[in-house]
RNA sequence: CGGGGAUUGGCGCAAUUGGCUAGCGUGCAUGGUUUGGGACCAUGAGGUUGCAGGUUCGAAUCCUGUAUCCCCGACCA
């Protein structure tokens, strides 16, 4: 390709708005432009570059067996209400109306379309696995996009979904896929950490995240140096205990004037903070109250939560709703004697005794309160969140780490979180009706091609891992010379994109730096006075100068 | 959804106690001089200042509404 032919530019400037290093590099490289919030145009430059992910993850997941096809973007509203799917994705769907006024919704993720068809195979036991996948545009009407192509509304996505006999069939392809998508992170030079994490809205039991470090993510993930590692909505720690060989004390209640905080209860009763009770309030989607309580150093991660009380949405309860249903006063909420909500209490609570915190009326508060005597909750579990320090629960030796990452790819285990509502079963070798067991796997490709740049790049522009660079070469001609060597590598076969501009050599070395394709060749009388042509590594500072008749080989070396 | 900021030639910005023909850089076009790290000179094209309404002799500037975009927060009672 001759640049002088190549739709789209490079640019000086680039939009303030545009603050991560990917998001820059690629509108100023003129890799892709921004149509409207989360929504971008991708150029020639960054097709390519997409499309060489895509091959890349192409062949490394039909290694697991999977067959690529293709199903409609707009999905019959119907389907996803079959599987309950259109509550739990909720207000992130975006929906269409036809002529006829049948509702679709644009896919967001696929599993009950893929189930459905599936389904209409009538598949046996001898059918199974089912391994299939696609490419596609989906659709998510995210609150908030940010951070260029890393959080986008709409974008392409390798979804997969397996279908199988049961759980232990299951694991054989999940472990497929992990293997695969180790393969394909390593293919695009990114290192990850695959985590443990939360369903979700996919649904489901078990889950991983393959994730990549990076100050621009807005995931945290929870690592320990013995190789733990979680999402920050499943990572567990070890819960030490305080004071639970102390005797328990008679509860009493205590004049307590002061403020609403945590801090204002601990100045009052002089007593440290873990021994306080920290109550949220929280409503869910169908208007069920839960008190949440945890000991009062610690904060609750609202999707542990979510899944143990089996809310879809959870908000924030009002100072009113607090007084007019609960019959409490924000600040002095307490589990004791309080009706109205469904009680959930950290298990650091079962550790702790002679507690302190609210009485649900203002100006008075409870110490000695001890759970289990006092008070009983209604769910007891894990509802608290990691922080860094905290002791790991996997080693219980090494302190946990909270880093920043992206979410590259998932694989999740589901289940039967489809078919059980869409009655996706198969034949069973006695003739019997099963339920299928389902898998799914999504890789975004603008958001692995955003984190390549960020992981890779430097102050003057982008730096391509070779198997995604949108070219093999990139040729700079001075002096009026290069169209000899363009028309020879073009018959070698290689990818090469020419610069054949009549500008002057600086601002040609400035485009190179900033597209950041590999391998930069000069030719000009300069480097044919030293006897061939410039060759350097974009990953390098020093260049050497090359024989004519090496070059091609050269080149090819460096690719394979 | 809440808070903050923004919207002016393709792109990046300036001009607001209301006042002359809305400037500058970059990019683009033409001509010339240049040619190893974003060259220089000259000439030129390109804007109903997001949209709608209002105030005024006069609005990019003030008022009202609205749309869009960006950032922060979606968290402790």
């Amino acid at each position: 390709m001759r640049y002088s032919q190549l739709f789209g530019k490079t640019s000086k400037t680039v939009t303030k708005d545009a603050i991560v290093a990917s998001h820059r590099l690629l509108l100023q490289a003129g890799f892709i432009r921004q149509l409207s919030a989360g929504r971008y145009t991708f150029l020639p430059l960054g097709l390519k570059v997409c499309k060489k992910i895509e091959n890349i993850i192409r062949q490394e997941v039909e290694k697991t067996g999977a067959q690529e096809l293709i199903v409609p973007t707009l999905h019959p509203l119907e389907l996803w209400q079959q599987a309950n799917r259109d509550k739990k994705f909720g207000s992130a769907m975006m929906c269409v109306t036809d002529r006829n006024k049948a509702q679709f919704t644009l896919g967001a993720t696929a599993e009950v379309i893929m189930l459905d068809l599936v389904k209409q195979f009538a598949p046996s036991y001898k059918d199974l696995p089912i391994n299939i996948y696609q490419f596609s545009q989906k659709f998510r009407d995210e609150t908030r996009p940010s951070g260029g192509l890393l959080r986008t509304r709409e974008f392409v996505m390798k979804d997969g979904y397996s279908f199988h006999v049961d759980e232990a069939d299951l694991k054989i392809t999940y472990q497929k896929y992990w293997d695969a998508y180790l393969s394909i992170a390593q293919k695009l030079d990114l290192k990850v950490i695959v985590v443990e994490s939360d369903n979700g809205a996919i649904g489901g039991a078990v889950s991983h995240e393959f994730m990549v470090e990076s100050k621009a993510g807005e995931d945290t993930i929870v690592v320990c140096s013995c190789g733990y590692a979680a999402n920050l909505e499943k990572a567990t720690f070890v819960k030490e205990e305080n004071n639970s060989s102390e005797a328990l004390k008679p509860l009493e209640q205590v004049e307590a004037v002061r403020g609403t905080t945590m801090e204002d209860g601990v100045k009052l009763h002089q007593k440290p903070l873990w021994q306080q009770i920290k109550d949220v309030v929280f409503v869910d989607e169908t208007g069920r109250f839960i008190l949440a309580i945890i000991r009062g150093d610690y904060m609750v991660n609202e999707t542990k939560l979510k899944n143990l009380v089996g809310a879809n949405e959870l908000r924030h309860a009002s100072d009113e709703e607090i007084r007019v249903t609960l019959h409490s006063e924000p600040g002095f909420i307490s589990p004791v004697k309080l009706e109205g909500a469904l009680i959930v209490a950290d298990d650091s609570l079962l550790k702790l005794v002679n507690a302190y915190g609210g009485s649900n009326q203002k100006n008075l508060d409870l110490i000695n309160v001890n759970i289990n005597r006092d008070y009983q909750p209604n769910i007891i579990g894990d509802i608290a969140e990691a922080e860094n320090n905290y002791l790991c629960s996997k080693c219980q030796k090494e302190k946990l780490k909270l880093i920043k990452a992206v979410e590259f790819g998932n694989i999740f285990n589901i289940g039967y979180t489809y078919s059980d509502p869409m009655d996706g079963n198969f034949v069973d070798k006695d003739g019997s009706l099963k339920k299928m067991y389902m898998g799914s796997y999504g890789i975004g490709i603008g958001r692995a091609m955003a984190i390549d740049v960020e992981i890779h790049h430097d102050d003057t522009g982008i730096i391509w891992p070779k198997n995604i660079a949108p070219y093999q070469v990139h040729l700079i001609g001075l002096d009026g010379l290069g169209e000899d060597l363009y028309q020879e590598l073009l018959l070698k076969n290689i990818d090469v994109l020419f610069d054949d501009r009549d500008i002057s050599a600086g601002a040609k070395f400035a485009d190179a730096d900033l597209i950041g394709i590999p391998i930069r060749l000069v030719i000009s009388k300069r480097s044919q006075e030293k006897g061939g042509i410039e060759y350097k590594l974009r990953s390098e500072k020093e260049s050497e100068i090359i024989e004519a008749k090496d070059l091609v080989s050269k080149i090819i070396k460096f690719y394979n």
